[in-house]
RNA sequence: GGCCCCAUCGUCUAAUGGUCAGGACGCUGCCCUUUCAAGGCGGAAAUACGAGUUCGAUUCUCGUUGGGGCCA
């Protein structure tokens, strides 16, 4: 290796990446963390992005997934300049490159069966040696084997390894050395209409330009191959970046065994992308500081390869919604509702109906047309309450009701009896009624009722500072359960009106069961 | 089985010969508080093991152990 002409390449040529996804199963993390790495450099160096579909297997391939894969990746803003290109569409530039090699007598047919190189295989590892390769049709001509096949007999395409030592830089790792005796000669295509990964990649990854390959551990063992091939083949060799693959709980690579979740569910949950990214980045990265909270331009502007783990990371969920509830927090109320707004509508509390060609919400169960300022409103009350915006609905949903179903003994405070539950409510009905509508905001509620309640605990003989006796009875006649936001707030939401209605109820309510000996004189 | 990679709190990690081994998530105590959160202030919690180099090792070297990956 020439380390000058290496040099200048590097000057010269600007950065080429790929994310070469497998259409196998729908995106998940793994996809995610290599496609983010790619972007992230080639972003910091100003280089370009090339999408390459690897579905060679066509038995796993789906478009489902490709379609998938490629919703994942436009969601999280990871855009690509070129492509998508299919491998499947490729075939015959893989073919042109397979004959060169085997005319050069770099690469022959292999008549060997499966259960003889089974057989092969144990005896070499029975013996404690190394799984390659006899040899056993290396020997073969051409001619030879073209007459096999002509026969009918079945081959595979091996490529003729060189025992050599190869060693490679890795831009995390450093150099890295293989024995190439202790590869043997490998399967680089079915025939030649079907070329396998070793081959297929060491072929795009040359007609694309691609200068920096940037993927998972897990092929760091692949590398030693696919370099023989570029050298049989007398192709340039990029720069080469093995990222720390992601486990499982078990510390085993993550799948879907561990539940891992793809990433069109995570959007489907309510996880902001940006928290996705930011998270994902932060498995196997950091930028050596204790800045945790990192938005894709500042990825850009502090990613290095030198400040990369080497050991693989654990996905840890919990820190996700760490994250994700970071980034709730600091959008914007208008965003956010706009955000919330289809969880709203499949939980039923929202209806959506075009009107020329506008979007009209309503509730379903009032008819009444709801207008985001309302959604809106709720959200920022919620905000600091949410981890995923699908916990919304269910946090919100008593504002959608038309009547609130709960226990009357749930509007009692601690030892409050049923006509002291009453006194507080009817006290609080009556500062409300003298709000205008036109001043009905959070403050002006909460400073027309704080003043007042050491005065009405006194009055009912409790303590002076519990606050509990007047606005609890409030929050549950407001949503009808123990948790929720701040009852100021609540009523806020709800409007003058509807307020009064829940007020209203609540005491009604009590009034039942305060007057309830007179049921037994009936 | 062979080869390759890796090893700091439970988890993500900082500290590249001298730090009380730092931060974050999670857990937990207190404060705030009308509930649940959020927020503020604390706490428990780690250098896998054994040699060597060195005045001194988380840090450098070797070995062991452990984990992971690839090869079918």
């Amino acid at each position: 290796m020439d380390e000058n002409n290496k040099e200048n390449q590097n000057r010269t040529t600007p950065v080429r990446v790929r994310m070469p996804p497998s259409p196998t199963g729908f995106m998940h993390v793994g996809t995610l963390r290599m496609a983010l790495f790619n972007y992230i450099f080639a972003k910091q160096k100003g280089g370009k992005i090339v999408l390459r579909l690897e579905d060679t297997d066509r038995q796993r391939s789906k478009k489902e997934y490709a379609d998938d894969i490629l919703d994942g990746l436009r969601w999280l803003g990871l855009n690509w300049d070129e492509g998508p290109f299919y491998q499947t569409q490729r075939a015959e530039i893989y073919k042109q490159y397979l004959e060169k090699l085997v005319d050069r007598g770099k690469a022959y047919h292999c008549f060997c069966s499966s259960e003889e190189l089974e057989a092969h295989r144990q005896y070499q590892m029975s013996r404690g040696e190394a799984p390659i390769y006899s040899g056993k049709c290396a020997a073969i001509s051409p001619e030879e084997a073209r007459e096999l096949i002509s026969c009918g007999r079945k081959s595979v395409i091996r490529f003729r390894a060189e025992s050599k030592k190869i060693k490679f830089n890795d831009l995390v790792r450093g150099e890295i050395e293989f024995d190439g005796s202790l590869i043997g000669d490998f399967v680089i295509a079915k025939d030649f209409e079907n070329a396998l990964y070793n081959f297929t990649v060491v072929v795009d990854d040359f007609e694309m330009g691609i200068t920096h390959v940037i993927r998972g551990e897990d092929h760091i063992s692949n590398t030693p191959k696919q370099i023989l091939i570029q050298e049989a083949l007398g192709l340039s060799r990029p720069e080469y970046a093995h990222l720390p693959i992601i486990m499982g709980a078990d510390r085993s690579k993550l799948s879907k065994r561990h539940g891992a979740v793809g990433v069109t569910e995570y959007r489907r949950q309510g996880y902001l992308p940006e928290a996705l990214i930011n998270f994902t980045a932060f498995l196997g990265w950091n930028p050596g500081t204790e800045k945790e909270i990192y938005l894709m331009p500042e990825l850009i502007r502090d990613f290095s390869f030198d400040k990369v783990q080497k050991g693989g990371a654990v996905f840890n969920s919990a820190r996700l919604d760490y994250l994700n509830s970071c980034y709730i927090k600091n959008c914007a109320p208008g965003d956010l509702a706009k955000l919330c707004l289809p969880y709203f509508v499949s939980a039923g509390y929202l209806s959506e109906e075009k009107s020329g060609g506008q979007t009209v919400y309503k509730n379903p169960r009032t008819g009444e047309r709801v207008e985001l300022e309302f959604i809106e409103k709720i959200v920022s009350y919620q905000q600091s309450r949410l981890k995923k915006l699908s916990e919304i609905a269910e946090a919100s949903g008593y504002f959608f009701l038309s009547e609130l179903s709960y226990e009357k003994e749930l509007l009692k405070w601690k030892d409050a009896s049923f006509a002291e539950t009453k006194l507080a409510l009817d006290k609080i009905k009556n500062i409300f009624a003298n709000i205008e509508a036109g001043d009905w905001k959070r403050q002006n509620l909460e400073e027309a009722v704080l003043p007042q309640i050491a005065g009405f605990n006194l009055s009912v003989g409790k303590p002076e500072k519990d606050r509990g006796y007047l606005l609890w009875p409030l929050r549950v006649a407001l949503c009808g359960q123990k948790m929720s936001i701040g009852p100021f707030e609540m009523a806020d939401v709800l409007g003058k009106e509807k307020t009064a209605k829940r007020i209203d109820a609540a005491v009604e309510m009590l009034n039942g069961s305060i007057c309830a000996p007179n049921l037994f004189n009936r």
